[in-house]
RNA sequence: GGCGACGUAGCCAAGUGGUAAGGCAGAGGUCUGCAAAACCUUCAUCGUGGGUUCGAUUCCCACCGUCGCCUCCA
């Protein structure tokens, strides 16, 4: 099985091919640390998250590196404001981003490098941009001279005569000196009073797009595998990227690009600019689980398609989370038998479904398809389960498949944290009180019991086994 | 203005040149002391208009609608 994956550069489905066998190098760009990042940052980390996990089934080794972007104007500007050093001001924010990683169950990466860990690394790749004649200096800055690179534009599908400076009414057309408008700071000089690092170049502190070229071919070499980011990042982000690494290398910087689209509320694009954005708490104090959360972001929709944000997908996450733990809560309570007389049945949904999944995920992380295979076959399983028992070779086999989905959707953990520990002692005696209420066929007392429990977030089950309980 | 994406049932959504997965919600039923869970039944001709084709939701054109990017936004 190989897997294909959407090229953004090429715009056609790419199979993935590491360069280096059985290695495959992933760069992912991370969080800028000025503020707490939304869900719409998190569709796309879930997507690269659920690309990763996709990645460390297929591969024998994987490495990841997500860079954290800890200097930027904003950073800059606050870190001023508040009268804290650089590092101060992101501290708050890059822990609050690794709480919100851990409470949506975001496999970490092996690397997070910080931009202003690596101020020696982009200070010597700008020096080789301008040895290589692609970089200028005016008025201390350092600028990438795109007219020095014939492939600018290749990424973005951007021709030069296109690029309106201004149009998108975000940033300030001409607020530099710069030979051509699309050229970009690759330096920016700096007061003696602003925050800066002194360097060869001067005084100064390093344009945005730099910190990723210097910090991937650092940590995964000068031609990497796979590189990715939300669609926004495509122009000028990636497309800078690509000019200032090649310009200096002289080699293919990536060789696959995927981008996701964005998460949306109320038909626009989440974003801080447009004051239309939740944060990870705050979804979560209004009721939502961190498990439904993953599910809709993940799941409920194809990474390059956008997803819109509200109450009715996050309730049908939420309904399709319950119905994957409750299944596997029957697969672990099965009482095996020896005779099996489902196995048949048993042991073809199961592969109906793991091929389903497995194509449909190898298909450019198809997941919502591949949850549409594990779902038909979840009801061909219940159906034979409710007629005839397994074998505990089946019973193994439904476990794999249940460990081989959640390997890549991730809920079952968030699923186990949520539900919380044991019950109380008081809530065990509550249980076992229903229990003799049932065998005494009290069925009034029976139902007040579990109206009780209901309220402490409890449901009570009855199954042919007993009772089952579960935070819900 | 340039470039690009999307438009499938009440909602979310996958998909294919030969009459449409899956999830949620709804209706009816089986099971259950009652529930819950599970299962069964039921619920769409795929934005509009043309064209190509034996046949299009799937290919082409036009239109309408929504959205994104156009120098520091994931």
């Amino acid at each position: 099985m190989t897997l294909r994956l959407h090229d953004t550069l090429t715009r056609s489905l790419v199979e993935v091919e590491p360069l280096e066998a059985g290695h495959l190098r992933l760069y992912t760009c991370g969080p800028t640390v000025w503020n707490r990042v939304h869900i719409g940052n998190f569709r796309t980390f879930i997507f690269e998250d659920v690309l990763r996990r996709w990645l460390d089934h297929h591969f024998e080794k994987v490495t990841h590196v997500m860079n954290l972007t800890d200097v930027d104007d904003r950073i800059l500007r606050n870190a001023k404001e508040h009268g804290v050093s650089l590092e101060e001001e992101t501290a708050q924010w890059i822990a609050a981003f690794f709480e919100d990683r851990d409470t949506l169950g975001l496999r970490p990466a092996h690397h997070y490098p910080r931009a202003t860990e690596y101020i020696g690394p982009m200070v010597e790749l700008i020096e080789r941009l301008q040895d290589a004649g692609a970089a200028y200096d005016s008025d201390g800055s350092v600028y990438f001279r795109i007219s020095a690179f014939p492939g600018y534009g290749r990424l973005s599908g951007f021709s030069a005569s296109s690029l309106v400076a201004g149009a998108s009414g975000r940033v300030d057309a001409d607020s530099y000196d710069k030979e051509d408008a699309r050229d970009f700071a690759l330096w920016k000089a700096v007061g003696p009073d602003d925050i800066g690092w002194d360097t060869k170049l001067g005084r100064g502190h390093p344009g945005w797009h730099i910190e990723c070229s210097a910090m991937s071919m650092t940590l995964l070499g000068e031609s990497l595998d796979i590189h990715c980011g939300g669609v926004d990042n495509i122009f000028p982000h990636h497309e800078n990227e690509i000019a200032q690494s090649e310009a200096a290398t002289r080699q293919p910087f990536v060789r696959v690009w995927c981008h996701s689209e964005h998460l949306r509320i109320l038909g626009e694009k989440m974003a801080k600019s447009l004051n239309n954005f939740m944060t990870v708490p705050e979804v979560m104090a209004g009721g939502a689980r961190p498990s439904a959360v993953r599910y809709m972001l993940a799941a409920s929709t194809h990474y390059r398609k956008p997803l819109n944000y509200s109450d009715e997908p996050l309730a049908a996450a939420t309904e399709a989370v319950d119905r994957l733990a409750a299944f596997r809560d029957r697969v672990n309570e099965l009482r095996a038998a020896d005779g099996g007389g489902a196995d048949e049945d048993v042991l073809t949904a199961i592969r109906h479904a793991r091929n389903g999944f497995d194509e449909a995920m190898d298909d450019d992380l198809n997941l919502p398809e591949a949850m549409g295979a594990v779902f038909a076959s979840l009801r061909d399983i219940n159906r034979a389960l409710d007629a005839n028992a397994v074998s505990a070779e089946a019973q193994r086999a439904l476990r794999a498949l249940l460990d081989e989905v959640d390997d890549v959707l991730g809920v079952f953990p968030l699923v186990d944290r949520e539900r919380g520990g044991d019950l109380s002692e008081e809530e065990r005696g509550l249980l076992g009180a229903r229990q003799e209420a049932r065998n005494a066929k009290d069925w009034a007392q029976a139902d007040s019991i579990r109206e009780q429990l209901a309220r402490r977030g409890i449901a009570v089950e009855d199954t042919a086994e007993g009772q089952r309980w579960r935070r819900a």
